[in-house]
DNA sequence: TTGTACGCGTTATCAT
DNA sequence: ATGATAACGCGTACAA
């Protein structure tokens, strides 16, 4: 296979603790030693094994994320800030496709384990009490992403939800709209889906809004699909609505395709907003308003804390990180 | 720490052999020193150690990815393909990001050899002979994604993107169109972007229609404000365009942007097409026709070849994989 | 059916 | 400054 310390050892003519002190800087050999040594290596390609490395220093320089899914360009974000900080750490990311399948869940946090990775990052979904045992057993660092736990501990990354949609709403109110509607994703979702509707609520109940049952539409998901129905159904009930705020950008940009078919003119006759500001957000026509997460910044974060959790073994305080309303062109002002 | 493979040989009052040989199901014991392994197993929690198995196995089950860059739906895509893959398999994946920066790619690849990965998965970019000669000269199984490589033989899996643009501008033309304009990618890129150009006129040629340079915009890339730049000038240098084919689904949306907001009408005035068929491309406004590459299937192709090529030890053949005209609504007859 | 002992490629301790 | 050698946790040939 590929060359050991012992062939460079050998090769050098010294002994393999020698060529491990060298390989790390220990100190504790000579200039000339150790130019030989290199020069070695150099010779050989050889290719220190971390295999070897992690089984004795209980390190692998690897962690672990989980996602529920991968094709969507909110956990790409996250992933591309995750990758960063974990490389600026001369550390490895294997990413896991649970599903959001609890049985796949836990087979990948089984897999993560044996593979001894030095800490999991679980993003994006609500971790439930049998993986937060699994993980807990198995003494693994855990960070949450995008969610949080309620019922334990658990360090997290996320923006507050609520403080973001309650501000979205008053967004639009400031923008001079009276009639506002939601299309929101699952309000069973305790996450993001539940406290980004309450926000929304009391943003209109703080400025006198009359508030009921028409205002909002609830769900399934926060998908492409769910806001052109939402949009639909949201009209229905809610004919006289100048101004609606999807709980995603893929909810809002759903609800601009289904205006645009209804002949319904964004922002001229509608005003929409959206909750990400995913990539998508200044692709659409017109470009989304939208409150903004530092998606990227947040993997990066979330990666950070992990990294300082193994060199300290300190648990890291958990970090509500600030929402941005981006403003484009959907949304209109109303006098 | 956690639990080894020696703590339940002792709890269960027998050898590590003989635990080692339970784990691995490979018979040579009584059916009730199992159930009592099995037990003590269950009760002290053990996780057999992955990366110790890996040292003597010499396989890690885990395969390196590399890519140009994370956040962009096409690699997201691929991702999610070979993750599925690998984890079908049993293997997991470790995701690089390599910017097309050319030092951080090596760093990656040494990253990848140390860790001692069972293979590479290099996606989306020219493989440098740099590259080349690290991984071979490390013996590591590779894969090439979404690319390829003329210099070396090195399998991959890609569409014939020259075939693809071909029938691109051939579906256009079937339409009836015969201004018909491109905007294209980078023209220096081997890979996606000569071949697009190539292919495109070819098409045009075969069917007679007249080209010359006010046809093409060459942009840099194949991003979104490549595509509202190139429909500017693809307008000033082509006005009576009435269908244009974008090298990527970006660029496409991009020049859909450009359109609304010069305010010509797509597909009644203009009409579009672009390359990928990207999640992006059925939330624009109108829904975009494209040629679509199975992305997904892509990148589960090319992780099974990397599997069964460290099964068998053979290299596998390339895969030509198929490209078909998704037809949706940016694209209209013209008598 | 079961156990002993060596080796996988390192790092680290203790000598020298 | 350098070298033996014992771990690390596991698989396996060989012996019993």
């Amino acid at each position: 296979m590929s060359y050991t310390i012992k062939d460079v050892a050998k090769k050098a003519n010294v002994s393999i603790a020698t060529v491990s002190r060298i390989l790390n800087g220990q100190g504790g050999y000579s200039e000339k030693t150790k130019s030989k040594v290199l020069q070695v290596i150099e010779e050989l390609g050889y290719q220190p094994n971390a295999v070897a490395r992690g089984l004795i220093n209980k390190r692998t320089h690897t962690i672990g994320v989980l996602f529920p899914k991968l094709s969507s360009s909110l956990v790409t974000d996250l992933l591309d800030g995750i990758e960063k900080a974990a490389n600026d750490n001369g550390s490895s990311v294997i990413v896991c496709h649970t599903e959001s399948n609890g049985e796949k869940t836990i087979k990948y946090l089984q897999l993560l384990i044996e593979k001894r990775v030095d800490g999991i990052i679980f993003a994006s979904e609500i971790l439930k009490e049998e993986y937060h045992q699994y993980i807990t057993k198995s003494k693994m660092p855990l960070i949450l992403l995008s969610t949080e736990s309620y019922a334990y501990p658990v360090p997290f990354v996320k923006v507050n939800d609520y403080h973001a949609s309650y501000s979205a709403a008053k967004y639009l109110m400031d923008k001079g709209h009276t009639k506002i509607g939601m299309i929101s994703g699952n309000k069973e979702d305790i996450i993001a889906g539940k406290p980004r509707i309450e926000g929304f609520q009391k943003a209109l109940s703080d400025h006198n809004i009359p508030l009921d049952d028409r205002n909002i539409v609830f769900s399934r998901g926060f998908t492409f699909p769910d806001g052109v129905e939402g949009l639909k159904k949201l009209l229905d009930q809610f004919p006289d609505v100048t101004a609606i705020f999807g709980a995603s950008d893929e909810i809002a940009i759903g609800a601009l395709s289904a205006a645009y078919q209804l002949g319904i003119k964004v922002p001229e006759d509608l005003s929409v907003m959206g909750y990400d500001n995913l990539q998508l957000a200044e692709m659409s026509i017109p470009p989304l308003t939208t409150v903004g997460q530092p998606l990227a910044k947040m993997g990066e974060t979330a990666a950070k804390m992990l990294l300082k959790m193994l060199e300290t073994g300190e648990v890291p305080e958990s970090r509500i990180m600030p929402h941005k309303i981006i403003e484009r062109l959907s949304v209109k002002e109303r006098k």
